[in-house]
DNA sequence: AGCCTTTGACCAGCG
DNA sequence: TCGCTGGTCAAAGGC
């Protein structure tokens, strides 16, 4: 009884933060029409936000329906793509698994750990999160090895986020699947806002949460590559506004996360 | 000096 | 119980 509340109020949780996202990415449509900038430069802001939203709610499904092994919701891109070839070798695919239990070539099974979820993805290195690598290992049944991450702050912050990298396909645009465990309780991820600097780790800089709060707390991954540079200027002028316009979009589900 | 990756060893889950 | 395999630990070396 007690862990059923516990998990509504998590889905509630779930569901404001990918209210919040909606948000910001309405204001940010709202935006762009209003100043007319290009469509393609829009997509590339609202892509992120767009999937982080889809994580969100797709998170608290799962909560919401535990007799669901497994929900998998596909990021409907094509609804925001106009053919953009910075996202046709980035398709993403999350899937949250409460209770997940992998099976490998052999048929043997193995329990997962609870709070894991999965990203098949092109891009499994630079997730905004600064990640430790504590093992690797040759997987059976496959041509690559699988590499172990957790979180550089676990001791400090005593954060017991993981992730495990699996590249599942080679060629031109080879995929991963990244199965992550336990959410991040450090705070600490890349700002988009940060400029790059040369002491930079092989996952990129990071600097703690300092105000942007509004931001997801897991920054698009695009962000990040160097084919696609995005002006910190510019995108903190476009978050502002976004956070502007969202003022006049008095949405019911508002009063409903507030009063809850 | 401190943090990272690499890598072999060890432990535990599963059939 | 045993062998295979995945996940983690920790020493060593590199940056």
């Amino acid at each position: 009884m007690e862990n059923s509340y516990l998990d509504q109020g998590a889905a509630i949780r779930e569901v404001g933060r990918g209210y919040d996202i909606l948000k910001q990415l309405h204001g940010l449509l709202r935006l762009k029409s209003r100043t007319g900038e290009e469509a393609v430069h829009t997509q590339e802001l609202a892509e992120p936000l767009f999937r982080e939203a889809l994580q969100a709610l797709n998170y608290a499904l799962c909560i919401m329906r535990p007799g669901v092994g497994s929900v998998e919701v596909k990021s409907e891109i094509a609804v925001l793509e106009s053919g953009s070839p910075a996202y046709s070798s980035h398709e993403s695919v999350a899937s949250y698994d409460s209770n997940q239990r992998i099976e490998n070539g052999r048929g043997k099974r193995r329990r997962v750990e609870e709070n894991s979820w999965i990203n098949n993805t092109s891009m499994p290195c630079d997730d905004g999160y600064q990640w430790r690598k504590y093992g690797d290992k040759k997987i059976s049944g496959t041509d690559f090895s699988r590499s172990y991450f957790r979180c550089t702050y676990k001791e400090e912050y005593k954060c017991t986020a993981k992730k495990v990298v699996q590249q599942t396909s080679n060629g031109d645009t080879p995929s991963f699947r990244v199965t992550y465990t336990n959410k991040h309780t450090c705070n600490f991820h890349k700002t988009i806002i940060s400029p790059p600097t040369s002491q930079s780790s092989s996952f990129g800089s990071i600097e703690q949460d300092s105000g942007i709060n509004q931001l997801p707390d897991i920054m698009p991954q695009w962000l990040n590559q160097g084919s696609c540079l995005v002006d910190a200027n510019n995108l903190r002028e476009i978050y502002a506004s976004a956070s502007m316009a969202e003022t006049n979009c008095e949405w019911d589900i508002e009063s409903f996360l507030m009063d809850w």
